[in-house]
DNA sequence: CTTTGGATCGTCT
DNA sequence: GACGATCCAAAGG
């Protein structure tokens, strides 16, 4: 299921449940991020230390840290090799919730939890250390389950966020109508 | 509601 | 030495 490119399995992800711990969250919005031909990637230019789990095996977690400050996580897609992972944008809080509160003081509604890259990792408690770990493992602290709710059959599409190339690609899929998306429409920046 | 600027540091050139 | 796959508070409509 995650062995085809970012592409193909972005769309895939939604409504998928991600769990870690005692928290867990519906997946409601994600970007895919081609490996070698996509100039926003951070496996465009190659293998390095840090982007290293992209090149692994899919259905392994990449975290990286984001200016700094916050970290962002992506399902690694595709065979051993290549460099195709889909980062995620948000999720829609399922369990854990007072902890994820507790977790990100800043937040005043619920939806203000999980409704980012950054914003869900530190709701989860997602940090560097899970770097690499497989998201198949019932023994892993982070995980992707299918709970039987299907994908959407026509996700929203509209270009990446936060990128300064390759702007043009529609590759960012959203759950029509949910109320955590990071942003509905493509704001300027 | 929208826009703007600052924080902050690992990573790559 | 420069730059982010971001977030938030503050200020203006």
């Amino acid at each position: 299921m995650l062995a085809g490119r970012a592409l193909d399995v972005a769309p895939v992800l939604l409504n998928k449940v991600l769990v870690v711990g005692e928290r867990a969250g519906r997946i409601v919005e994600v970007e895919a991020y081609e490996g070698a031909d996509d100039p926003a990637s951070h496996a465009y230019g190659g293998r390095t230390e840090r982007n290293a789990t992209m090149f692994g095996p899919a259905g392994h977690l990449y975290v990286y840290l984001s200016y700094g400050v916050h970290h962002c996580a992506n399902v690694v897609c595709g065979e051993e090799g290549t460099a195709t992972a889909v980062l995620l944008r948000a999720v829609e809080p399922v369990k854990g919730v007072a902890q994820m509160r507790a977790a990100r003081l800043a937040a005043r509604r619920d939806r203000d939890l999980t409704n980012g890259p950054g914003k869900l990792c530190e709701a989860l408690g997602i940090d560097r250390s899970h770097d690499g770990v497989d998201l198949c493992d019932p023994r892993s602290t982070v995980r992707l389950v299918d709970d039987g709710i299907p994908p959407p059959p026509s996700p929203v599409r509209t270009p990446r966020i936060g990128i300064s190339v390759a702007v043009e690609h529609p590759w960012r899929f959203c759950v029509p109508g949910s109320p955590y998306l990071s942003r509905v429409s493509v704001r300027s920046r």
